[in-house]
DNA sequence: AAGGTTTTTAGAACCATTCTAAAAAAGAAA
DNA sequence: TTTCTTTTTTAGAATGGTTCTAAAAACCTT
């Protein structure tokens, strides 16, 4: 998918085919704010607040729901930092975070930045499904 | 602090003079249960249910209390692994994390089980507070 | 346009956690 | 021990992000 600059309507109605959802009004404002060039982390409260400064009508139930069908369809994922709060995160490639205590902040490290050369033995009958590094960080 | 066995009564003392807490008998009681030799990762309402299975008589409030209190005296910590979910942690040494998703698991990797090689760089103006990894498996 | 299906929505429900404020316990002073 | 002051515990209310409910609106096919 493109993502150098704002998605055109077309693009938008191919990501909503690829996703197998509807093209319906709140789905395609939403996409629209969501996969630009850059990558963003946010709330669904935050995300929420911005629809509805940029004019749109949109409920908070639906942002949910759409946060979670676009989840499903891999556009975006979670990001679990702290109690009683999720961020989503539209850059879904195996990566890292920084996290700004002191201002919620989520900030993007490369999978490349964080060399692992050790990694414990797994406990038997199990998988790894994802390996996350938080590094919390406080403002002098 | 002695950690291979159960605490006795005047360990606990001990406790709770270094965490700067008066001894009450709710206190007393959660201390006892909670270090004993193996380390031990739960949420305020698992410690609710088993001070209650053990014939203690405990508010849920007390618990809640009472765990800040011990994590402000350093003696807890917190691990955030999934949403609207607090685990308190009796490991207060920096250390890793398996995370069981399929039950809801915690167990300890020890630091120098994971070797990192390579940090990326920490934005200007910022302090590492504290790095978590956590190595999210499923039950094959 | 009609009919059937999906989506959106307001508001209720949920649930872990925090707060409130009153009763109980602890400690100090006498 | 009695009295006084401070801290702790507690039941229950409040909070806040998220999910659920069920009815209205939008969507799609015929
Ligand atoms: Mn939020
Ligand atoms: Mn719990
Ligand atoms: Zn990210
Ligand atoms: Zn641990």
């Amino acid at each position: 998918m493109v993502r150098n600059m704002v998605l055109t309507t077309s693009e938008i109605d191919k990501l909503l085919d690829n996703a197998k959802l509807r093209h319906t009004k709140q789905r395609a404002q939403l996409a629209k704010m969501l996969f630009k060039a850059e990558n963003r982390h946010f709330t669904a409260e935050q995300l929420h607040k911005e629809a509805r400064t940029a004019g749109h009508t949109i409920s908070l139930a639906t942002i949910y729901n759409t946060l979670h069908q676009f989840r499903s369809a891999g556009l975006l994922r979670q990001v679990i930092v702290e109690p009683g709060k999720v961020y989503f995160d539209t850059n879904t490639e195996p990566h890292h975070h920084f996290y700004i205590e002191d201002d919620g902040e989520l900030l993007d490290v490369e999978r490349n930045e964080v060399k692992i050369s050790t990694l414990p033995e797994i406990p038997k009958n199990c998988n790894i499904r994802e390996m996350d590094v938080i590094i919390r960080l406080r403002k002098k």
